[in-house]
DNA sequence: TATAAAAGGGTAAACGTTTACATTTTTATT
DNA sequence: AATAAAAATGTAAACGTTTACCCTTTTATA
C-alpha cells in the first residue's frame, strides 16, 4: 500500500506538503493542493491511520465492551454508542467481554491497547476496585448500567430497585396479590435490586395475604420458558408475573398460553427493558422501559469529553430511572 | 501512559529484552524475565499497538461493515465474525455503512486506514466496479451477501431465487392459489430475486387462477404493518403471505390478526432470514432460513486466511442456500 | 584448560506519519 | 527597484515498537 513518500516524490513535493493536503492544512498553494491530490488519487493512497496515531498520540477510535453482540438489549447499547461516534467522527472499535472476569478484562485491555482516547464498558464481573484502577489508568473510560462507589462521575447507571418498585406499584393498582418473579439467575446485582423493590413494595402494601413466588433461570426465552414451567408445576396461585427481562417475559408468555393460561384475563405479565420485541409480540408487552440507547449516547459523550479532559461535569445525567410502558399483557384482575 | 522504555530504563535492561518478553521471545533468560514482568505490572504497562502495526506492517483487525447494528439480522451477521476474530486471537473494528453509497465507502476507508488485514463488507449500495477495484487494493476483503461477477472467489452469498422458489413450492403444495408477496421496497438486488423465483415458480405450477398481489414497503416491522393495511385495502382475496423477511411477516401478522383474520386458519404467512424473533412470535413463524452467522463465520475465516496470502481457496463454501423452517404460520388451505 | 558453540542481551534502523522550525518564493509596499 | 512582510514549501526529529545484526557471557566439548 502506498505511502506518503510515495506521493510525494510522483508529485515532486515534500512528505510535509503532501501531509498537509491530506490534513487540509493552511499553508499549501493551489497549484500544489490539485497536484498533489491528483497523484493521491492516482496510486489511491489511503492514509496509516495507525502512524498517525502514533505521532499524535491519540485516536479517533471510541471502543466499547458489551458482552454479545446477539442480544437486542447490547446492541442497542452499541447503537447509541456508534451513533454518537459517528456524529464525532470517531470510529467505533467493539470488544466483547463475554460473561466472566477474565473474557472481560481481555475486552478491556484490548482497548487500551488500541490506545482508544474514549471507551464505554458495560461490565458486570469485574471488581469495583479493578474498575477504579481503571479509570486511573484510562481518562476517558465510561462505566454503563453500573455504579461504582467513589468514582460515580465516570458512571452511567439505572435504578433497578425504582423499576421493581413501579412494576408492583402497577400490579398492585390492578388489584393483584399472587405474584410470580420470574428472576434471572445471573450472580449480578440487577436482579437482586429488582426483586428488592418488587418485593418491598408489595409487602408495605399491607395487602394482607400476598405471595410472591421466586423462580431463577438464565435471562432469556428459553431461560423463561422453563420458569414459566417449573412456576406451573408449583401448582400454587398466581396472577400476575414479573419477569427479568422482555425476554423472558415472553417465553414465560409462550409457555402459559400452551397450557391454556389468556394474557392478561388470567394472568397479567410485565417485562423489563423494552426491546423492540416487545412491541410487537401478542400480546403486545407491557413492560419497563429501560432507555439504554439514550443511556449508551450519553455515556458516548461523556467518555469523548473525559478522553479530551474536557469534561463539563456540570450537565451530565449519570443516573436513570425506567418507566412504565402499559401495552396490552397486564389488566386488572377484577374484571 | 508508560512505554517500552520506561520499563526498561526501571529494570536496567535494554528495550529490545522488553520487547522480546512482551511477545515471549526467545532469548531472555529466566531472571531478566522475571524482572521486566514485574516492573511492567508494577507501572501497569501495556504495549502500544499503533506502534506495533506500523512497523510490524500488519493489524491484528479484522473489520466489519454491516448498515447498522440495531437489526437482528445483521447483528447476527457481526456476532459470528466476532466469533471467529476471538477464535484466531484478532480484534473486531465495526463501522457502520449505514444505506448510502457515500457512507459505505466511508465506512470501509475508515477500515483501510486502520490497515485491517481482513475485513468483511456488507455492502448492497456501491456498484459492482468499485468493490473490485477495492478488492483488488485490499487482498483481505471479503463481501458477504452479494456476489460480484470476476471475483466470486472473494463473496459469499444466499440464492435468493431459490428462497423464492422453496417458499413459492411450499405454499403451493399447501394447496394455496391467492397470494400476497409483501417485499421489500429498497433498491437492491434480493428483493426482485426473491419475487422473480416466487413468481416463477407459482406460474409454471399451472395452477389456472393464480393470482399474486405484491405491495412494497421498508423491510421492518412498521413496513409490514404499513404493507398489510394496504393489501387489506385492495380488497382482493388472498390466502397465503410471502414477505420479505420476519420483521414485514410479523408485522403483518399484527395488522391481520387485529383484522380478525386468524393465522394460519383464514391466511398463512411465510418470512424470510429465520431471525430469533420468528421462533417466539404467535402463531410461530414458519420462514426461510438464513443461515447468516454460518455464512458470516466462513467470511471471516475466508477474509483471514486471503489476509495472509494463504487463501487455500478449495474448501471454501461460497454460495448458500435457504431452508424452510416450517412451524405455525402456514397451513394447508384445504381444511 | 583451551576453545567452540550456544545463549543472553544490546544497538540502531525502520515503519508512516505530524509538526516545529528553517528556508525559499511570492506579493505588497515604498 | 529595493525591501519588508506574507505565503509556500522543505528539513528533520519524534512517536513506540520490532528485529537484524553484533557483542558478551555462559556452557559444553575435547
Amino acid at each position: 500500500m502506498s505511502t506518503i513518500k510515495d506521493v510525494a516524490s510522483i508529485a515532486g513535493v515534500s512528505i510535509a506538503t503532501v501531509s498537509r493536503v491530506v490534513n487540509n492544512g493552511p499553508k499549501v498553494g493551489n497549484k500544489t493542493r490539485d497536484k498533489v491530490l491528483k497523484v493521491m488519487a492516482e496510486i489511491g493512497y489511503t492514509p496509516n491511520a495507525n502512524a498517525r496515531a502514533l505521532v499524535k498520540k491519540k485516536n479517533t477510535t471510541l471502543g466499547v465492551v458489551i458482552p454479545a453482540l446477539n442480544d437486542p438489549f447490547f446492541a442497542s447499547l452499541a447503537n447509541g454508542v456508534e451513533r454518537i461516534a459517528r456524529d464525532k467522527k470517531q470510529h467505533m472499535l467493539l470488544s466483547t467481554g463475554g460473561f466472566s472476569c477474565e473474557s472481560e478484562l481481555n475486552a478491556i485491555n484490548l482497548l487500551i491497547e488500541q490506545r482508544c482516547e474514549s471507551m464505554v464498558v458495560h461490565s458486570k464481573k469485574l471488581a469495583d476496585e479493578t474498575l477504579i484502577e481503571l479509570s486511573k489508568k484510562v481518562p476517558g473510560i465510561i462505566f454503563i448500567d453500573r455504579i461504582i462507589p467513589g468514582i460515580e462521575e465516570r458512571c452511567i447507571w439505572l435504578e433497578n430497585m425504582e423499576g421493581g418498585k413501579i412494576a408492583a406499584r402497577h400490579l398492585l393498582a390492578l388489584g393483584h396479590a399472587n405474584f410470580a418473579l420470574l428472576n434471572s439467575n445471573f450472580d449480578i446485582e440487577d436482579p437482586n435490586l429488582r426483586r428488592k423493590g418488587f418485593v418491598e413494595t408489595i409487602e408495605n402494601a399491607n395487602s394482607v395475604q400476598a405471595i410472591i413466588q421466586e423462580i431463577n433461570h438464565e435471562p432469556t426465552l428459553k431461560g423463561g420458558e422453563m420458569a414459566a414451567q417449573q412456576l406451573l408445576s408449583l401448582n400454587k396461585p398466581f396472577s400476575a408475573v414479573f419477569a427479568y427481562n422482555d425476554a423472558m417475559a415472553i417465553g414465560a408468555i409462550s409457555v402459559l398460553e400452551d397450557n391454556g393460561i389468556r394474557i392478561p384475563e388470567d394472568v397479567s405479565v410485565i417485562g423489563f427493558d423494552d426491546v423492540l420485541l416487545s412491541q410487537y409480540s401478542r400480546p403486545k408487552l407491557t413492560t419497563m422501559h429501560y432507555p439504554i440507547e439514550n443511556m449508551a449516547e450519553n455515556a458516548a459523550k461523556l467518555a469523548i469529553e473525559f478522553g479530551n479532559n474536557s469534561a463539563s461535569k456540570n450537565d451530565f445525567k449519570h443516573r436513570y430511572i425506567p418507566s412504565l410502558v402499559k401495552r396490552e399483557s397486564t389488566s386488572s384482575c377484577l374484571d
